[in-house]
DNA sequence: AACCAGGACACAA
DNA sequence: TTGTGTCATGGT
């Protein structure tokens, strides 16, 4: 920021600051958003809330969101250019309504609608994706976000933040975990999984899968690719191709959603994994992934002690 | 203080 | 194909 200023032709420094901070800010236009429900549903992990606001970084980007009148605000610790990497990532121009409205028109759905108004899905970088994921068996999302931040922290490089604020580092990449040691990725606190992230990194790194590749695939041979890493099933596949790759019929079930269609949907009845998975397939529509989000948030919201 | 968490995997039957 | 034990770690 410092130099940027020493090299900019402002005539004025006020002039410059001024010009720096819109560099730094902009308006995505766009209603039923809610930023709280979508950043704490369990797809990113890296986000906390601040002042009223969201603070997470993107990229190599630290971002401030905060919800105003006219849609959602964005702050940036340096220039965010065409802001196309933002909306993206938000994908705040889709329509909300339009997707609800192919939901099924059932109770369970109509309540977990109507009590997650606003929830949106994201469109997350593949590669943070895939290892948050990975690192995510068995744990709760607290345990994950703590897993992922020190991670970051020992392995990303540090980023421009704002005064003030604690020091934000960027998500890893494969080539850089991939020179880690399964003892310093232990030190992260990911136990058992620290040498499926390891070995997944690796090939990755080495070439033997190209994230990039995928999202031309079809999502059964995008999955079968995903599936072929360590430490990556259907389930952890289906959350990076819903959560990164957009592929809207994806049907990650883990076990809130699988208590969740058990009890909204086949009430003491004895329903094998497997069936329960040909009926997400079918039942929810051309946006179950979507279906699924809201599913999996209500659960968690309205927790009940009866289990 | 047991029980469980956005599971995957090797192995058994 | 479906079922069971195992793998770390810490929240509730």
């Amino acid at each position: 920021m410092v130099a940027s200023f020493a090299s900019s032709s402002c005539l004025s420094a006020a002039t410059c600051i001024e010009e720096a901070s819109a560099r730094c800010r902009t308006v995505f236009p766009c209603r039923d958003y809610d930023l709280s429900a979508t950043l704490t549903s369990g797809q990113a992990f890296r986000w906390n809330c601040r002042d009223a606001g969201w603070e997470g970084v993107i990229d190599a980007r630290w971002v401030r969101l905060t919800s105003g009148a006219d849609g959602i605000v964005a702050e940036t610790a340096s220039p965010g250019g065409d802001w196309a990497w933002l909306k993206g990532w938000l994908r705040v121009e889709e329509n909300l309504a339009e997707i609800l409205a192919t939901f099924p028109d059932d109770q369970p759905m109509r309540a977990a609608t109507t009590a997650c108004r606003g929830l949106r899905l994201l469109r997350q970088d593949p590669w943070e994706c895939l290892a948050s994921f990975i690192l995510s068996s068995t744990k709760q999302i607290v345990q994950i976000r703590q897993i992922v931040a020190l991670l970051c922290e020992r392995f990303g490089e540090p980023l421009d933040v704002p005064p003030g604020r604690e020091p934000q580092y960027s998500f890893p990449t494969p080539e850089r975990i991939a020179t880690a040691t399964e003892a310093g990725l232990r030190a992260c606190k990911m136990g058992f999984r620290a040498p499926y992230l390891l070995a997944a990194s690796r090939m990755i790194a080495g070439g033997e899968l190209d994230l990039g590749a995928l999202s031309a695939f079809s999502i059964a041979d995008a999955r079968a690719r995903l599936m072929e890493l360590p430490g990556v099933g259907r389930k952890v596949a289906d959350c990076v191709l819903l959560f990164a790759y957009g592929f809207q019929e994806a049907f990650p079930v883990d076990v809130w959603v699988m208590k969740a269609l058990r009890r909204l949907y086949f009430p003491r009845r004895r329903v094998a994994p497997k069936r329960l998975q040909r009926f997400t397939a079918t039942y929810f529509g051309p946006y179950s992934g979507y279906a699924q989000q809201y599913l999996f948030h209500y659960m968690r919201v309205h927790r009940r002690a009866d289990d």
